[in-house]
DNA sequence: ATTCTGACA
DNA sequence: TGTCAGTA
C-alpha cells in the first residue's frame, strides 16, 4: 500500500539526470515548467531538482500529449488530478472511506449521451 | 530569451 | 498559412 511519502516529493534528480530517465530533451523539462506543468525543486543555488513524482508527471505529460492533448489542456489535467489526489489523502487521513472510490455500490450507470440537436451553430443573430 | 524547424490542419 | 511542440 503505498502512501504520499515524503521522499517522493522531494527533488533529487538534476535537469539532465530527469531528462534522461523520462526520455526527454533538457530543453523541452524547462518548458514544461514555463507552461505551468510542473515545478521542480529548486537547490540554494536556483537549480532545478526533480522529484520521482515529477518523473511520473512528465511521463503523464507524455501520455496525454500522445492522446492529443495540447500543453494548455494538460496544465488543466493535472490540476485537477493533483486537486484529487489531494483531497483523497485528506479523506484517508480522516479515515473515511471516499465514497466515489467504493466498490461495493455500482454507480448508476450513466445512460449515454443521446444527441443533443444543435440546430445550426448560429447562437443567435444575424443570417 | 529568441529563433528556427517540422508537423499538422 | 497559422499554430504548436520541440529544438539550437
Amino acid at each position: 500500500m503505498s502512501l504520499p511519502s515524503p521522499d517522493a516529493e522531494r527533488g533529487v534528480y538534476g535537469i539532465s539526470v530527469a531528462a534522461e530517465l523520462v526520455g526527454m530533451g533538457v530543453q523541452t523539462l524547462r518548458l514544461y515548467e514555463a507552461r505551468g506543468l510542473l515545478e521542480p525543486d529548486r537547490t540554494e543555488g536556483g537549480t532545478r531538482r526533480y522529484s520521482a513524482n515529477d518523473l511520473d508527471r512528465l511521463r503523464r505529460i507524455g501520455d496525454l500529449l500522445d492522446a492529443g492533448l495540447n500543453l494548455a489542456g494538460i496544465a488543466m489535467v493535472l490540476d485537477l488530478e493533483t486537486q484529487l489526489e489531494t483531497q483523497n489523502a485528506y479523506l484517508r487521513a480522516q479515515k473515511e472511506e471516499p465514497p466515489w472510490l467504493s466498490t461495493a455500490a455500482a454507480p448508476p450507470a450513466r445512460r449515454a449521451r443521446t444527441r443533443t440537436p444543435k440546430n445550426s451553430s448560429r447562437p443567435t443573430g444575424q443570417p
